[in-house]
DNA sequence: AATGAATGAGTATTCATTCAT
DNA sequence: AATGAATGAATACTCATTCAT
């Protein structure tokens, strides 16, 4: 009898544990809802007991904001990656690239980003505009300023006011009926980016 | 057999109860938050018995969406008012007009919409683009473009990324510690917009 | 049809109701002791839904306290009666009776007085020396000896050594298997305490 | 392949081991109480795992046992070494010696006492008359009785009321605010029991 | 129109205990 | 002998809603 009946390992690394239990809820929180989601049936959905929820987690919340950092570092990444393709000093099209970037990760996970971040009261108003995101755009209008790609007085502002008009923008398009291609409102988003930055 | 010391009439007009109804909700609500307020805290706030409440709405979520509704309509109304001070054919100062209303009303009342529009799982995600103030703008954006006094290829989609813009950029004034004036905002706030519109 | 079918009136006076709740859990308390007790088990035995129980009391440890009262307060009566029977200078008399009036109470409600005192962590150590009770036999104890019917350096101390020698000895007589008559436990305490009061 | 840095044996001796669960235990009754200590905080206390302590008790009863065990039998070896040190005819020492032997141990242990003695439901009510130490005191009485020291009709009931007496005087003092000396509180003691034997 | 006593569904969380290594 | 990840039973409490006066 060499070989082990491993079918079931009773235990898992702990990240990958943590990994399965924040996937399941993720589900759950997209199909019916966080307040409505039980933490048994998250436990249920990741196939461990009830106890072992409070193994990787605190509460409800607890995962709740995991899922939100894990959606965040994904987006940013995402962005990066886009805006890094592009030449250093191809400002325009590095600002492209992220209305690009973010409205496809936005209308990709936008049912997602709607439950984590608008669903529950969210510990601290500033949920409601993510910092991360905005402080890269920040920066990204600072440096194309710096190289006279396009005037701004004010670049936290600005991209406070861009970030939040696009954000409204995806959210108008996933609540109506008729669907535009991503293409087509990225390169709407784009045009009044570069008009309200004056190009 | 004499009469009763009538002091204190027990019963008031419908409507009047109601506006106590809401005015009590208000105050807890913005005091405590919506989850934390209970039905029996409200109606000890109007002073009338637990029952009442349910002669006059069918749940806490009806009260929060009259309370809505009251401040939009209020909201509305305000800009109304101060846009039709201005000449019909005064395009920029109308929609100067509008934003400075707008600024002026959202920072009195921002922890009311905060706390009515975000703080609890709205019924429908529509909500998150307080629509009648939307429609509102894009009607004027139209009008403006009709006069030639901007161009704008669509008015909805212009007026969504605005009022979103709008919206964010006094969220995040809200949030962070330092205070600007408000005309100051106002004028930036304009100034984008004009930007945007290609003026 | 004159007459309303009165026969389950929902609403009882708050007294009666508490009533009815504070025997239903002294029952329990008793039958399974207090840790195995539910609310819900309290609810059902009073015929009352169980949020019903939240109108009238706090938590378990709130009825445990209720019971608590009730029992001293009936034992004091108890106590005050059979002693206030005694002519006023017949010290003897009037702490025979004290201690006949102390053992039939206690051997009467020992289970309970044992269930409400000992088996929960009372709130405060000093539950175990039942106050009231050894604050009146520390009166009657200076009574006697202002009288000159026995003496007494220390009131206080010695109501508290008598009242614990005989709350040790009745506890002893519950849990041993032979049963003595009530008449002849109260002589033995009796006697003792004449002893050690020096008669 | 050379050894592993054994630092840190494992294993140690069953023995041992219990002890320093039963310390570690002892250590967080005393300050947290029964209730709320968990067996968790008492490996990590003894710094074993968590399934280690199921090696060496059954459960938190258990532990508590084994601490009123080692409670009781180093009480009764103070009790025994200091009655023995007195003549064996020296009867009236011999109780005094008692007195004073319990007192000081008593007083050093009382909070320990209590915790493991009231604070959880005792398995059996007999646990509120330490038998062991009525069961020495009965036959020091006894003893006593033959010799003439002392007349006593029933050693074991006066052993109880005695006992439960001191016991008494015990927890009150150690509830009042005012403190006594040992030696003080020895002497009222020892005097009530003479008299209580009619000395 | 108003009352307020009564209802009872709904769930997060803890922690003793097990057992595969 | 020791580990510690996993288990899952068990229960108090809140509060929106009803309905008999």
């Amino acid at each position: 009898m060499p070989s082990k009946p491993k079918l079931k390992p009773r235990t898992k690394p702990a990240e990958e544990r943590r990994e399965d239990l924040m996937n399941s809820a993720e589900r759950l929180f997209l199909e019916q809802g966080v307040g409505a989601t039980t933490i048994e049936q998250i436990t249920t959905g990741a196939d461990v007991a009830k106890g072992t929820f409070y193994l990787h987690f605190s509460s409800k919340e607890d995962v709740l904001e995991a899922l939100r950092n894990r959606f965040i570092a994904s987006l940013l990444e995402n962005i990066r990656q886009a805006v890094d393709k592009k030449k250093e000093d191809d400002w325009e099209g590095r600002l492209a690239a992220w209305c690009k970037a973010c409205v496809s990760a936005y209308l990709d996970a936008a049912r997602l980003h709607h439950v984590v971040f608008y669903e529950v009261p969210p510990p601290t108003r500033e949920g409601l505009t993510n910092n991360v995101i905005i402080d890269y755009l920040t920066d990204l209008l600072a440096g194309g300023a710096r190289a006279k790609a396009w005037s701004v007085t004010s670049p936290r502002l600005t991209a406070v006011f861009l970030f939040s008009a696009f954000h409204g923008v995806i959210v108008e398009e996933m609540t109506s009926e008729k669907r535009v291609s991503k293409a087509r409102l990225a390169g709407e988003i784009s045009a009044h980016f570069f008009r309200t930055l004056g190009m």
